[in-house]
DNA sequence: GATATTTTGTACTGTTTCGTACAGAATTAA
DNA sequence: TTAATTCTGTACGAAACAGTACAAAATATC
């Protein structure tokens, strides 16, 4: 609340958030199992101890570090497919503000932290927990969309479209690491948000 | 050629094959940057110098262990794509045998060697390609199959439908890591070949 | 039986890594 | 000025790890 009041001892002089997003870019760039303290250290500006006061160990700066991430997703993607008007043009628009994440230029991509690099450590119990969750969160935020967009729609039918969207995104994370550029997996997105608009139009409802 | 003739030394009693199959299990399990040394040496049987001497160091045995990955999925898995008959059934049959490979139980996941893992660690530049190589080879064969069942679509509608299929199959990895069932995935797996038949059946081609 | 040849694991070195104890720095309160 | 308090990094110990030298084991040849 109040934040006048200067504290007793000697002023903190670190910058959380800043060291928080570096260790982002370094664990969605080389993984979590591959990235070392020290390498944190180096990327963060922080010695080591300083890390561990600021975030504990490893394994809770990677879970913090997907806590970022997602909210940065819910911000400046979600945002877009929630969009009201036409179904494909908010698909469309989300699968291409999620490449803006995943990419940092047309050419090189440090993908989706959690997509990219949950699957490898899912033997860590918080981790798998987390995966789950995106996944889950995912899948959901594409059913309520689109049954807005159809509301007559049967379920069955919502589902098959629901994870058309979703494993698009989640592909992406690996085509984007594999070299694809971001023009290639922007028209995969534009593809499939047509496909699955033609879908939902087409199908009778039973 | 021959083998009947004796070679002059203490006669080798390592089975590579089975120690490599050994291998594909730890890496797709705990991916390639958490495995050991130690860890291979355990599950393999055989020791550290054994190791070096038949497989090379941990990034040559973890591109030969994906070597091996990928030729038990060409064997088991794509001749069900390749079965002519009904698209839809192929890629369901497609589908359900990649499950069989990603699933040990109907609960417990190793998952995908390459879509699993590959990813996290695909700053080796040795292993994005790899990864790319599975990837296209992916879409390849996708196209291929589609094109043979409707030779008709234009190249447009073909790359949609080919997109769905192969991003199916890279999010099973994930999703697979991530909890769900195999018979969760069975379902999705049967949703996305029915959409895409519907796909391929209804659009007109231009 | 002795020697050459090939395979194998024990044991060692140097490096990397994690985690923390502890001392020094920077500030407020007395 | 001194003491109390909070923040920070240097420096240490312990464990894990990669890679290899070397000796022992097991066979063929002589």
């Amino acid at each position: 609340m109040r934040e006048l009041k200067r504290k007793r001892g000697r002023p903190p002089t670190i910058d959380a958030d800043a060291a928080m997003r570096a260790v982002v870019e370094l664990f969605r760039s080389k993984g979590y199992a591959a990235v070392s303290l020290d390498e944190l250290s180096e990327v963060t500006g922080l010695s080591r101890p300083s890390l561990y006061r600021s975030f504990g160990n490893k394994l809770s700066m990677y879970l913090r570090a997907i806590d970022v991430f997602g909210e940065q997703v819910v911000e400046s993607a979600v945002p877009k497919l929630q969009d009201d008007g036409d179904l494909e043009v908010a698909l469309t628009n989300f699968f291409s503000e999620m490449l803006n994440i995943y990419y940092r230029d047309d050419d090189i991509a440090p993908g989706c932290l959690v997509f990219g690099t949950a699957p490898s450590n899912a033997d860590e119990a918080e981790i798998q927990s987390r995966l789950s969750f995106s996944i889950e969160q995912v899948d959901q935020l594409m059913r309520a969309r689109m049954q807005k967009a159809f509301p007559a729609r049967g379920s069955a039918q919502l589902d098959s479209a629901v994870h058309i969207a979703s494993n698009t995104l989640i592909a992406f994370s690996a085509r984007a690491k594999s070299g694809a550029t971001k023009s290639e997996l922007l028209e995969i997105g534009a593809q499939s948000a047509h496909a699955i608009c033609t879908l939902l139009q087409g199908e009778r409802a039973d």
